[in-house]
DNA sequence: AACAGACCTGACCATTCAGTCAAGATTTTT
DNA sequence: AAAAATCTTGACTGAATGGTCAGGTCTGTT
């Protein structure tokens, strides 16, 4: 059974080792400083989790569900334009959201995906491969450019995950402006002209 | 004076710091890591480089120069469409032939840039900046699609680089097949049709 | 109020880490 | 070949790090 206190310090926890993790990496993070951010002691966050190991195991878990999701949204039932140009714009979405989970993933692999292969050879593989088969079946009929169904989603998660990813170039180079001003109006240009048969 | 066994033993080290650096981190990665990369004993390479601080200090110098060439060779004086076509393809065959710059790079962003703040913000925003300002005018001149001139530059980084830096994940999905099979000429026709006026 | 169970912490431990140093080995210069 | 300069290393140090534990505090239940 799991008490109030439990949750509301699991989840502070989780919160801080997301804040250390997606800056730092797994090794370059220290139980000290999740426990300085989450505002307890270290004995107190290796109460909650057996191990640093544990905390970033939990953060990995609950993030693939986020992260699939918009890719699972695509319906072949759908108009090819409207479904990728969505997708799209929900991964955008997500970088806005959710950019430190970007990082996370992206120091992840980064590593080489240890943590990760199996999730990404297994659930994430299966995913895109579907996914591209009905990208497939709309170029056959047409109602697509023939374009590789593969680097199409690459160029999505390329895109898109570039400006949580790399946000601190951006805002080094575009000074004031927020990052994100422009992208979407750009990507939506972008894929328009891509995508068209 | 540099000797013959300095030249050899620097070069070594800096080689086996860039394998270390670029998949952990700089927190992440160890002296004994990189020394039995080198095949040298630690207090060796102390040796030759004063702090592990030095040797990433090396590598960040030695990177900006090779990193930002592609940019600098744009011309305004060549055509518009062959001039960000040839960068682009430059920029993704320094994916293939640096990838391990590629994620030194992309760690040390992911990190907040601090050890990059300075060179960003100086001599990498005035370049781009100013290729920007050439792309503003071929814009206006007509020849290029009205399309903001930062955001196509950051489009190119995020496709390219994409390749090198996620490389686990695009292995894991795509198989036997080589990662960047293909890549060059889904860019080839995902910016030619950007760029048409 | 008293009890049980859950929660929290200071002190501690073994290991890892960046960096030092004195002394020995090797190479270069004379 | 001897002297000088450069190169290499084993043994070490102090600080940081992941994790443990005995005992104390708080919270909810009866």
């Amino acid at each position: 059974m799991t008490t109030r206190i439990q949750r509301r310090n699991r989840e502070r926890i989780l919160e801080a080792a997301l804040d250390v993790f997606s800056v730092n990496g797994f090794r370059g993070s220290t139980l000290d400083q999740i426990a300085a951010v989450a505002g307890l002691s270290k004995p107190n966050i290796l109460y909650y989790f057996d191990s640093k190991d544990a905390m970033h195991r939990a953060l990995l878990d609950q993030l693939l569900g986020i992260w699939l999701a918009p890719l699972r949204a695509i319906r072949a039932t759908g108009d090819p334009h409207d479904e990728i140009l969505g997708y799209m714009r929900r991964k955008l979405q997500m970088s806005r959201d959710y950019p430190r989970e970007s990082r996370l993933f992206a120091n992840e692999v980064l590593q080489g995906a240890p943590r990760l292969a199996d999730a990404i050879a297994g659930d994430l593989k299966a995913l895109v491969d579907d996914r591209a088969e009905i990208i497939r079946g709309w170029i056959e009929a047409g109602r697509l450019a023939r374009i590789d169904p593969h680097h199409l989603i690459f160029s999505i998660w390329a895109l898109t995950q570039h400006y949580a990813d790399f946000d601190a170039q951006i805002r080094l180079i575009r000074g004031d402006t927020d990052p994100m001003d422009g992208a979407e109006a750009f990507l939506d240009l972008l894929f328009d002209r891509l995508l068209k048969p």
